[in-house]
DNA sequence: TAGATTGTTAATCGATTAACAATC
DNA sequence: TAGATTGTTAATCGATTAACAATC
């Protein structure tokens, strides 16, 4: 990543893309300027952390003024490399593969489904919404043919192992993972894991909100 | 949340739920005990982390010897509240809240989809899957007499606040929001969100691998 | 100019990690 | 006992935040 020298934590880059969303908002509302504390309040983060977040591209506000809204937008997209076509692969489509196929949000504006993949042959050479669902096996040929530079995972865990290495195997350097297992990638690859099972587990911990007691010799919990 | 004094950071929390998947594999492979660096292995964290997160609730393990798997996992089953079921109640039965209802990942022990809501008159009052589709504005009522204590909020955007102000009010603890909104919550609730785009923008930005070039007088960003 | 708001610094906060004494 | 591995400390690392000088 090129930027202004310091390195830019992954929870920046998140929050970037929260702030977009946001501005997008305000754009269609008329707004033409806003200010650091207007976006932050609306995302519930504090102003001095929107400014450190773009501080670490450049400048792009005016001071006593606030920030165009076009303007940061703009940025941000760039930023985000929003202003290319990026081309997608869903491997494995189950319940999940498909409702991501078909959900809006996947469809923006810089991002195009291109390829499913599944090694069902009850599925495999038929379409949905239009997209070839290709056997696995074909991976590697069909991402350099079709440019794919995307890849969601979203078969079931046993297959997940595999799969991930075939994806790497094909050289793809950013996966979004759904499936449960913890993949290992060098540091030239991104891989944001998507765990809806894990993020159940931990509402259920703070419903709970117990302690176990299995604290030896005294070390028991003390509530709080 | 009652533990040894200590907050909790929740990204321990979520380990602990990676930490039980693994043990549970190895529980179905036969595997009796494991020491920390194996299992930190598996999740590639460093087992100090492992050893430290584990702290925070108490001392679970057996010098020179390693984890017992089986006592371990129970403990973690009982840190994560997994001793009992959770009610949930998805909102919104489009693509993503269909196919979350059928997913598997969702369906683990410890919890149950207890009920659906919509708006849309033509789905209110059908069923999926077995599950009976209610309107929102019953949200409350159905709460009560369900005991659901997590919400899964999977509608379109522009529906998203009003849907998570009627969670809150209906007395929710617990929402894992897909929407593309920030809820603003109190302490006691706790709203996890996930949020596709952004993910993918989050790979956008890795694959683009490029800065703005909007820097002024000079304050261009340098390559790295 | 006076008021507003940025960009940036320095202080704070919190999480990760290496290292090691405790102990099985 | 010797070897292994935990539980815990202290050092490190990194992210957040308040505060303010710069400047529109």
């Amino acid at each position: 990543m090129i930027e202004n020298g310091k390195k830019v934590p992954q929870v920046t880059v998140k929050r970037l893309s929260r702030y977009l969303r946001v501005l997008e908002h305000f754009s269609e509302q008329g707004y033409e300027t806003i200010s650091s504390e207007e976006l932050a309040n609306e995302l519930h983060v504090k102003p001095s952390q929107l400014r450190k977040d773009l501080a670490y591209f450049g400048e792009f506000g005016t001071r006593g003024m606030g920030y165009s809204v076009s303007k940061l937008a703009e940025v941000l997209r760039k930023i985000l490399g929003l202003h290319r076509q990026w081309a997608i692969a869903i491997i494995g489509v189950g319940n999940l593969g498909t409702a991501l196929l078909r959900y809006k949000g996947l469809n923006e504006k810089g991002f195009r489904v291109a390829a499913l993949f599944d090694d069902d042959p009850e599925k495999v050479g038929s379409a949905r919404s239009g997209i070839h669902i290709y056997h696995v096996d074909n991976l590697a040929n069909v991402v350099k043919e079709k440019n794919i530079q995307i890849v969601i995972l979203t078969v079931p865990a046993p297959a997940a192992r595999a799969a991930a290495e075939a994806v790497i195997k094909a050289g793809i350097k950013s996966i979004l993972n759904f499936a449960p297992v913890s993949i290992k990638t060098g540091p030239e690859i991104t891989c944001l894991q998507v765990d809806i099972a894990s993020e159940l587990k931990i509402l259920s911990h703070y419903l709970a909100g117990q302690d176990v007691s299995g604290g030896k010799d005294g070390k028991v919990a003390i509530p709080g």
